[in-house]
DNA sequence: CGGCCCATTGAGCCAGTTCAAAAAGGGTGG
DNA sequence: CCACCCTTTTTGAACTGGCTCAATGGGCCG
């Protein structure tokens, strides 16, 4: 739960207090291995999963098992709270390593929202943040060559990352394989690898197994015309 | 105003009556010419526009003139739902054909949202959709070969102007040029054309200025693995 | 009729793919 | 601590879908 608040808190003026209702909901942990589903497409989904701990990602299946990861869900994420009002998913969610997710009936999650403006704003933004998200992961598929796909994509995990830990980190945790971050790129692994020594090559970052270190931050930014301001615009007004 | 109404009743059990004081709001009807900007990417933005006729799109420029079309946006859509809480827009938003824009305060807005529930339930909807939308581009542009790419947008457009139209039409009124679908679908003028040309010499299309005749949608939609559920899921349950 | 913009077609090229093999981890059991 | 197996990652080599550059063809407007 310390992820999300971080993450709101790092947007809103919102005080601890406000989530202690949210806090106190009924509510169950539930743990799942890495390849496991969580919410299959097609499914009505009643209750609003909060990720606790480990990545998950939402991805599509193509009939001929083409894989798209239309995002990653990192600690402090939620979802869905777009299927608040009782869609049926279009999209299937699994876990891309052991996750822990805290899970609260929708229908609690949405009268405490009800009850506080503040808490409502708070979640409208975080529902901004994912479409906003979304968005950047359209401009680097559609428009971004492999190198600027790669390294933007990492300077994203990082900043989010960053952002819900609440300590700014050049060394980012991968804990999913290569495939992930290929199938997210629309590219192949094999040519993610050869980007990723690439970057390397450059200088712009260090491989260590399960893990990338940052070290030109800046000149990789530029190269990848990544732009973070989106992912921490002004705190908010009421 | 007919579009949106279409498109939310065509999902929600809302009866005209509930439009009226959304439709009685004080607003402007503004008119843009072809390629002039509505939202610049920046700006904050304090009103939601319908878009009554014509096209906009939303898109992203890079550094050395690489253009991201991230969506349509057709009669009947509203944007930006997302910036009722007065964020930094962070794409641009510009008249693909001449516009006509219904603008109204987001004050007055999600004031009124917020005295009917149901409003608020079909604009939460809405809002449902246009997220859907954007995670099917980024399958798109992610996974999909060109052909697909052309295929299913072609599909996806077609059916969004039938549901807001009301009418199923099998001719498509294309009215923006070939580079705004490439900027769109990740594609270079010239693969869009070469493309087109590939579906209608396998009679999937038909092809006449400004317009696409859908000749075996059936077909089409199986080979572009397009999906069209999602754009007009169950009605909505309160 | 001429000019301009957009769409199409042709030809060669290149970024990223596929197929294949080798190398590097990372358990697990002896 | 080593030997084995299995998965992931990297590297090599050849191929190709879609790109770029360039020329041609249509439509429309003045």
């Amino acid at each position: 739960m310390d992820m999300i608040i971080n993450r709101i808190a790092h947007y809103a003026e919102i005080g601890i207090p406000q989530f202690q209702e949210l806090l106190s909901l009924p509510h169950r942990i539930e743990t799942r291995e890495a390849g496991q589903d969580i919410v299959n497409a097609g499914e009505t989904v009643d209750y609003v999963f909060i990720v606790e701990t480990g990545w998950a990602i939402r991805y599509q299946l193509l009939d001929d098992g083409r894989r798209q990861i239309v995002n990653f869900m990192l600690p402090g994420d939620c979802f869905d709270l777009m299927s608040l009002t009782k869609a049926k998913s279009d999209h299937s969610v699994s876990a891309a390593t052991q996750v822990m997710l805290r899970r609260i009936k929708s229908d609690d999650f949405l009268k405490t929202i009800k009850t506080d403006p503040k808490l409502a704003t708070a979640f409208w933004w975080v529902a901004i943040q994912e479409e906003t998200i979304l968005r950047e992961q359209i401009v680097r598929n559609g428009r971004m060559s492999a190198k600027e796909r790669v390294a933007s994509l990492i300077l994203e995990l990082s900043r989010r990352l960053s952002i819900s830990t609440g300590e700014q980190d050049n060394s980012l945790h991968l804990p999913v394989p290569r495939t992930h971050l290929a199938d997210a790129l629309g590219l192949s692994v094999v040519h993610v690898s050869r980007t990723l020594a690439w970057l390397k090559r450059e200088g712009f970052i260090a491989i260590d197994p399960g893990m990338i270190h940052i070290l030109r931050r800046n000149d990789m930014a530029v190269m990848a015309e990544f732009d973070d301001r989106h992912l921490h615009i002004n705190k908010l007004k009421y």
